[in-house]
DNA sequence: CGCCCCATGTAAGACGTTACATGATTGA
DNA sequence: TCAATCATGTAACGTCTTACATGGGGCG
C-alpha cells in the first residue's frame, strides 16, 4: 500500500477491473479489439503495471487452478482500489488536463457512471464544461494574435484545435442534457453485479 | 549522423528551428508561451534533444560570445536536417497514427508548408482525409456493437471520440479548399523533382 | 544587497517500447 | 508433428519528469 503516482494506463486497468474481473491476458485483448486501442497492448507494460497495482493493495490476484490449465492469474478490485478510482475520477478538470491530457480525462469519464454513479459522470462533465468554456477564448486570442505572422498551415493547425475544442464543449452540453432526461431514480450499483 | 529514431519533441525542435534559428532557452519560452503548450518546456527535456539532434548532424550550434553576455548557444537546420523534417513530413498518415498519434499529424502539418510548400500541406491533407474516411466507419460500428453492453458514460465516451474524428475529418476538407482558393504561384522554396 | 530573469545543464527515477523467452493446449 | 493461440513474464533501452545546481546581469 505504498502510495505512489499511477499512471495513465494503471487507471485503465483499475477501471476496465473495476467493471468485471479479469486476467492480464484479457486485459490485453480488451486493448487491442476495442476502441480503446489507444492503450499499449504490451506485456512489457501491463503486467509490470499490474504487479504494481497490486503491491500498492488497489487490485488482487487470484490465480486460478481449477483445470489442468496454465495458471492464469484472474486480478480483482479491492476496496482500496475502488475508492482511489472514485478519487481520481471524481478530482475536478483542470487548465493543464485540458491543454494536455484530454484523454485520461475522457477515460475518467468513461469510467465514472460505474465508480461513482450519475453524480459523478454529472459533476466531470460540468467540471470540464467549466474548465473548456474559460480556455476557449484564450485559443481565439492567439488565432488572432498570430493571424499576420503563421504560414497557413500553422494557422490551420491552430484553427483544428480550436474547432476540437469546440466540439467537445458541444459534448458536454449534449451529455449533460443526456443525463438530465434519465430518471434521477438511484442508478448507484454499491456493490457486485450491475444491470 | 547516427540513424537513430527522433522523438515528438525532437521534430517539434527541428519545425521550430526551421522556421527561424534560435537558442535552447527561446524554444522554451515558445513551448510555454504559444499554443505549443502541449510540449514539455522542461530544460531535462530540451536540452538533451537538441545535443541528440546535433549529434545527428540535424542542427548545428553557434555558440554567441558577442557582448559580455553569457553563453548562449543558437542552434541553426542543416540541410540534412531540413530533408529529415521534409521526409517526415511528407510520409502518409497511416491508420496507427490517427488512433494515438494525431497530435504528430497535427505538427507535422502545422510545419509542412515552410518545409516543403503548397504541395506538402495539401498531400498531408489528402493523405489524411483518407485515412480518416476509412476509420469512422470502424468506430460507428463500434458504436453500434457496444450500444447494448455499455453503460451511459461508457457509449458518450465514444460518442465523443467519433465526433472528434467527424470534425477533424470537415477540416480537412475545409483546409483543402483553403488551400485551393489560394494562387497556384510557385511558393515552393525547393527546386523541383517531382512533377 | 537581494531578487528575479536569462541560460544552461545534470542526476535520479519511472514508465513504456521492443524484443525475446517460456510453456501448455488445441487443431490440422 | 507443426503451427497457432493462450498466458505470463524478463531485459535492454530510450525518453520524459522532477528537482537540483550554477552563474552572470539588471534593477530597485
Amino acid at each position: 500500500m505504498e502510495d505512489r503516482a499511477i499512471s495513465k494506463l494503471g487507471y485503465a486497468l483499475l477501471g476496465l477491473l473495476q467493471a468485471k474481473p479479469a486476467s492480464g491476458y484479457d486485459l490485453r485483448k480488451i486493448f487491442s479489439s476495442t476502441a480503446m486501442t489507444t492503450y499499449s497492448d504490451s506485456p512489457g507494460a501491463i503486467y509490470p503495471a499490474l504487479r504494481r497495482l497490486q503491491q500498492q493493495g488497489l487490485i488482487r490476484g487470484n490465480v486460478e487452478d481449477g483445470a489442468g490449465l496454465r495458471r492464469r492469474q484472474v486480478f480483482t478490485l479491492t476496496a482500496e482500489g475502488a475508492a482511489e478510482l472514485r478519487s481520481w475520477i471524481t478530482r475536478p478538470v483542470n487548465r493543464s488536463e485540458v491543454i494536455r491530457g484530454l484523454d485520461e480525462v475522457m477515460l475518467r469519464f468513461a469510467f465514472s457512471e460505474q465508480a461513482g454513479g450519475r453524480e459523478a459522470s454529472v459533476g466531470l462533465l460540468k467540471s470540464l464544461k467549466a474548465e473548456l468554456t474559460s480556455y476557449l477564448p484564450n485559443l481565439h486570442q492567439q488565432r488572432a494574435a498570430g493571424k499576420a505572422t503563421m504560414p497557413t498551415s500553422g494557422s490551420l493547425a491552430l484553427e483544428s484545435g480550436i474547432r476540437s475544442y469546440e466540439t467537445l464543449l458541444q459534448w458536454t452540453k449534449d451529455a449533460l442534457a443526456t443525463f438530465a432526461r434519465q430518471p434521477h431514480a438511484s442508478r448507484r450499483p454499491k456493490k457486485g453485479a450491475k444491470s
